[in-house]
DNA sequence: CCTTGAAGCTCTAGTTACTAGAGACATTAG
DNA sequence: CTAATGTCTCTAGTAACTAGAGCTTCAAGG
């Protein structure tokens, strides 16, 4: 049985985050100890490395919550696990095309500026406008996360 | 004179994200009209168009801050603007960078499924266990936005 | 046994950049 | 003049935590 803090060090998670996780039912309520404090097995142990990993894949806390109610049925078919990995490809395909191409809007902007003063800068101005601009990176609002 | 509505449609910002840029001193208090509606001028227009615009390339309100007080004084050298410009795309290189790893990884993961049940799914196990990727996408926290 | 410091507890509030909704007032078209 | 639309203020909600206050419990040293 780990304390709190020998599970977070263990999974690399934060304290107050795996209380956190708990409180929006992402962990189970967690045992406690004659003095109140929570408790944790090995199984808490996996399942807190599972979430910390999905989340370093850029999962959002839903993804992963439905991806751990699929892996507590074990003779479901897979596809429905798959496709929440395909959608958050599709989303990192989709967030990677938008950065690239505000990538090669900023390097385009700063290679206008030469030097002086602000009245005279081509990068404020090139920020204020977008018809100066040479890429469409104008895309409905992907939300944020990563 | 605009009205608030017209001055929305006009930049591409929504009625009550002006109102929010005001409220947060991002936008100078509008003047108002007998009817206490808000009234913008050319000039506001073209305030919020820039904020609009760099928003969409990716700057933070705070930046955009920066920015906007550094473009009311115009004798001001423009190095500062573009360490801001050039701080921002650091920030999208960094994300990219972490973002094509992850692309890397989630599709490295997707091979491993052979169909059939969760039970047996390389998916759902490989999104368990950080020692079975090829890459290493554990960044430290790059925080969110874009 | 006692003390002290670290670790744990609960609860609230703050972060970013908005968005949604309620209930009231203003403006405009027909 | 009325109905529809637009605008007003204010509050609260979103994602995924993080920070802090004020309290209790635990482990180790003297
Ligand atoms: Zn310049
Ligand atoms: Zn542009
Ligand atoms: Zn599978
Ligand atoms: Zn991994």
């Amino acid at each position: 049985m780990l304390t709190i803090g020998k599970l977070g060090a263990s999974a690399g998670v934060k304290v107050p985050t795996i209380r956190y996780y708990e409180q929006i039912g992402l962990l189970p309520e967690a045992e406690r100890s004659a003095g109140n404090q929570r408790l944790y097995s090995q199984k808490a142990l996996e399942r807190l490395a599972f979430i910390r990993h999905a989340r370093d894949l850029g999962f959002t806390l839903e993804a992963i919550r439905d991806l751990l109610s699929l892996s507590d049925q074990p003779d479901q078919p897979c596809a429905a696990a798959d496709a929440i990995v395909i959608a958050q490809l599709a989303e990192v395909e989709s967030r990677l095309a938008r950065l690239g191409a505000l990538k090669v809007e900023l390097q385009r902007i700063l290679t206008q500026c030469a030097g002086g003063k602000i009245a005279n800068c081509r990068v404020i101005e090139a920020l204020g406008d977008h018809s100066l601009c040479a890429t469409d990176h104008r895309y409905p609002d992907l939300g944020a996360t990563i």
